[in-house]
DNA sequence: TTCTATATGTCAATCGTTTATCACAAAATA
DNA sequence: TATTTTGTGATAAACGATTGACATATAGAA
């Protein structure tokens, strides 16, 4: 059995209110006690159950922390932030790698609740609106709108997708395609998606958009990719991330298709991973830790002061372009 | 105000204690006040306070995961892994990012105990034996020994070791080197050098043995992989982990150094991001899903007998060679 | 000496839920 | 009709920690 507080105040020879007014530092307290009552907590091993302490009102500082899948770098690194970021602030994370699982987001949800999370970072998106908005929770989104009430924060999907046109066609590229995830309404690639079709049309070409699902498993990926490659004119591919991008690279290796000069190629995300271990492909670049920082500081903001009306309901931070070897200009 | 139970019993027009009956399925109860409870619950989207009930002597289904860095693909695929099985069997997992800062690990520790969690699967060990022993918890460490208490799982890291240099040196190369963490004692990389140590006996070539530290930069370690190099005249590389390998290879290619004819890499772990997304690297692939499989199998057993007997201190899981371009013979 | 700041203890209520005990009633069974 | 089963409620104790009210004691200050 875990010790308790009064087996710290026996040990400690004083009261249990001693005790807690040592640990809660709160009322008169001599030095002597309480070092008896610390040295008495150290030798037990003791931590205050943070269970019983939380149903006094205090808060638990837990955040839950949804995401579909941390073996995508991308979300590993976004979440790695978070998480450092509220460890300095003193709150701990409880992490639910949702997948693409309706019921299983569900399932995190109520635990979150049950378990008296102070707040939600919601980066996975299988539930509706309504599921969130019942939550009665200070949330925080990540690039998807959730509710009326839910801040969202996100890099500049739009922004993104034009800037690959762009730098695809002034490298040289006039057949360029888009690939990426297959079309869901309120998804923040469609935003990537309408900035490659209006710089397309802004540049008097035609549009080619190409769909490969994420959740497909990537050597299916590499095989319609691989298809789209030898039936297709593309000398330019717009991916909606890195990963997909890569296995562009791949299958152009495979097939003998010369990157940059016959195939220009773009990712998006941009992180740490990416760079270090592919730096031949060009990517715009989402600001992970700025990102990270914006979910935390507003999830904080709102915690704190829950009845606060929102400042802000969109947080759009910049992308930049990552300029590689997979756009070099011939 | 989240709703609590008296809320739920009064808006079902019955005592709480019935209500409570409804929610823990016990005593007599007849199907029309379940249902009228239940839609009350429904209504007023009612979770029952989980803090309240592990002080009742509840266990609170939560596991403490601990692991150095959920951006490294290897843990992430462990503990995504990890996370799923714990999920099918009704636990969920707080996630412990603890870097390689001990003081972190510490404030971990002491949270998940506060919380009171059901155990702890401990793959970062940057604290003492002690600290984990202190605990008073089921425990179960990834590729590390901490106790007398606490049973291991690991891969065979020793056979995964000879097997690369056997591998290397069927494929040719005789001037094989080993390129890992600097050594620090007890940690799971001594037994991938023993293995090649032991090996490179027995082919009789001789040794070399060079580190990077895991914590450096990987530009830094770029830089330092190119020196060694140039300066080297090594055929054959063992590398104690993918992302080291890759860095290799890509020195390699910076350097006009042909891989496999003039030099030959192995990697370690073999994680599927990896295998998928450099399917040029030959490794010593972990069996990462039974290593989370035996992970999560003996914690909870020790958690559903905690006073049992440890059948087994030790669980070593084979590895695979998954040869691949960079170590074709030529 | 009297007053007060400091230091500690006792006691009890509280947080939300669980659960045992009693009590009572209606329905089903003998 | 008598008895048992089923269904529900009221009450209270318990989980571990916090906290306020109150009592008491000692030190030093006025």
């Amino acid at each position: 059995m875990r010790p308790k507080l009064t087996d710290v105040a026996k040990k400690a020879g004083v009261s249990v209110t001693t005790a807690s007014r040592v640990i809660n530092n709160y009322g008169y307290i001599s030095q002597k006690t309480r070092e008896k009552v610390f040295s008495a907590m150290e030798e037990l091993n003791y931590q205050p159950n943070s269970l019983a302490r939380s149903l006094h009102g205090k808060s638990t500082h837990l955040i839950g922390v949804i995401f579909p899948a941390i073996t995508n770098p991308f979300f590993a690194e976004l979440v790695e932030q978070i998480e450092q970021k509220l460890f300095s602030a003193d709150y701990k994370v409880i992490l639910c790698n949702a997948g693409s699982d309706k019921e299983k987001e569900r399932e995190y949800l109520k635990m979150l609740l049950a378990n008296q999370v102070d707040g939600i970072i919601a980066g996975a998106h299988n539930l509706g609106i309504d599921e969130y908005n019942r939550v009665g929770l200070p949330i925080v989104s990540f690039d998807r709108s959730l509710s009326e009430q839910i801040p969202i924060v996100s890099c500049d999907n739009y922004a993104g997708g034009k800037m690959a046109v762009e730098e695809l066609y002034a490298a040289g590229a006039r057949h360029i395609y888009f690939l990426g995830n297959p079309h869901q309404s309120g998804n923040p690639t469609d935003q990537r998606l309408k900035g490659y079709c209006d710089m397309i049309d802004q540049l008097k070409l035609s549009r080619h958009i190409h769909t490969v699902s994420f959740s497909e498993s990537p050597s299916l990926k590499l095989f319609s990719i691989k298809k789209l490659l030898t039936e297709s004119v593309a000398d330019g591919i717009v991916c909606t991330d890195d990963l997909t991008a890569i296995l562009v690279l791949q299958a152009a290796r495979e097939l003998g298709i010369k990157v940059p000069e016959q195939l220009k190629v773009t990712g998006f995300d941009g992180t740490t991973q990416i760079q270090l271990y592919h730096p031949e492909l060009s990517t715009i670049v989402q600001p992970i830790a700025d990102i990270a920082e914006v979910l935390v500081q507003v999830l904080l903001e709102r915690i704190k002061q829950p009845n606060e009306p929102l400042k802000q309901m969109q947080y759009v931070l910049p992308v930049e372009f990552l300029r590689r070897e997979s756009t070099f200009k011939i």
